[in-house]
DNA sequence: TTCATACTTCGATGATAAACGAAACATTAA
DNA sequence: TTAATGTTTCGTTTATCATCGAAGTATGAA
């Protein structure tokens, strides 16, 4: 018996990890790149590549050719709808105890997602940089404010460099752990740059972990302090 | 990485085609055996018996044991709503589903559930005695109260032999066709046993059908009001 | 052109789980 | 008690599919 409702093919596109992890970051409602999602669900790009040609013919996802690049988005609101609706239920009982994202201790505290910072210590900037008012979550993208613009110039970063670059500045990631937005776009990346830099942090050799030195773990916390 | 977000567990529960047929099949309201859902997937019951079980685990279904028999019904009306969402999604792919067929109407409306009658009319005749406080839902259980024993005994019912037996005195069952309990226990089997004596009705040979008589189901609906 | 980047397709491998036969378990009927 | 019915558990087989390496396609940059 094969055959059966089409819930069971849409709960099959869904109820795999890796393509769940993928539509969750979707749900951010930015259009994302078949690389970025591949990194938030800690798959290769070929196997994400087939994921999302599976979601596409399920109708799940929107495919947008643009250069070399291709940008997935849900394909409308209802899906989005579906999605809100199954976390809910999740979140209701029985569901609490399952571990989301990576398993791994240090994957969970500082990782990359593609060139930015994500986990925890990722988590914890953005909402650091959100209660001082240093970034303005405008409708579906982040501003820097003024504040912000000189809080970044004062610890390194070469804002107008960054102006020319075609991506955007700043723009919120879901983070995969965490459930919440992290930061990303260029200014993301180069925050992460600048850890490297000044020898707060490095990447572990052949992994996705963000190594930080005890110094620069303290530094860090003493920079994006949490809100009470 | 096996490990994801909480949705994809759900949605790998809802994508089997068997767990999707039997949770469609569920959701006309109606309480299920494991036997009916088994035969609903066109599995056997062996297989059946392993999905539901997984199906209760993830909080999708319930399982309300009742004799040799489980009755399974669908967690609440959230589950339900996921799954309509879910069906309302696919539907955009031109499929339409298919439901199942009416029953027979006199199976629906009084029929033998073991001993004790059940159907449209069992369902009644617990509601009228909820209503009139003859009977209290305790706990788990129900409880005849002094006004509901004064009431048996005056229709010719012999509580004091019912009390000597093992069997619990009342005790409720969820209804097959409507979804509301009716009336089991011994005195549930008294009731139908005076039924039959005083000529109200008889059990129709060989089926599970009990035919109330035109002043039968006259004086049935006098004993047992319903309320407004 | 040539190189680099972004993504897709192909092929092989491995892990998961769906399926059922057989047997145990549980409850009711006689 | 024995027999019958409904359900669960166990063990095995089988098939699916997620995954990644390697190779192929497409677009943009030098």
């Amino acid at each position: 018996m094969k055959e059966g409702p089409d819930i069971a093919l849409i709960g099959s596109l869904i109820g795999d990890p890796a393509r769940a992890n993928m539509l969750t970051a979707l749900m951010s409602g930015r259009a994302l790149t078949a690389s970025e999602l591949a990194a938030e669900a800690g798959i290769t790009v070929q196997t994400a590549s087939s994921h999302l040609a599976r979601l596409e013919g399920g109708g799940l996802i929107l495919r947008r050719k643009q250069g070399r690049h291709r940008y997935f988005t849900l394909a409308d609101d209802d899906v989005g709808g579906l999605l809100e609706s199954m976390m809910a239920l999740a979140a209701r009982g029985g569901y609490t105890r399952v571990r989301t994202g990576p398993k791994d201790p240090a994957l969970r505290k500082a990782r990359a997602c593609y060139n930015h910072l994500a986990g925890e210590l990722g988590v914890q900037m953005l909402d650091s940089l959100l209660a001082r008012a240093m970034v303005d979550p405008s409708e579906d993208s982040l501003a820097l404010t003024n504040n912000g613009r000189a809080f970044m110039e004062g610890f390194g970063i070469d804002l107008d460099a960054l102006g020319k670059t075609p991506r955007p500045l700043c723009k919120p990631c879901l983070d995969w752990s965490a459930r919440r937005s992290h930061l990303a776009g260029s200014l993301g990346a180069a925050l992460l740059n600048r850890f490297y830099e000044i020898g707060w942090a490095h990447r572990q050799n052949g992994t996705r972990v963000i190594e930080f030195s005890a110094t620069g773990e303290n530094e860090f916390h003493r920079l994006f302090p949490l809100p009470a």
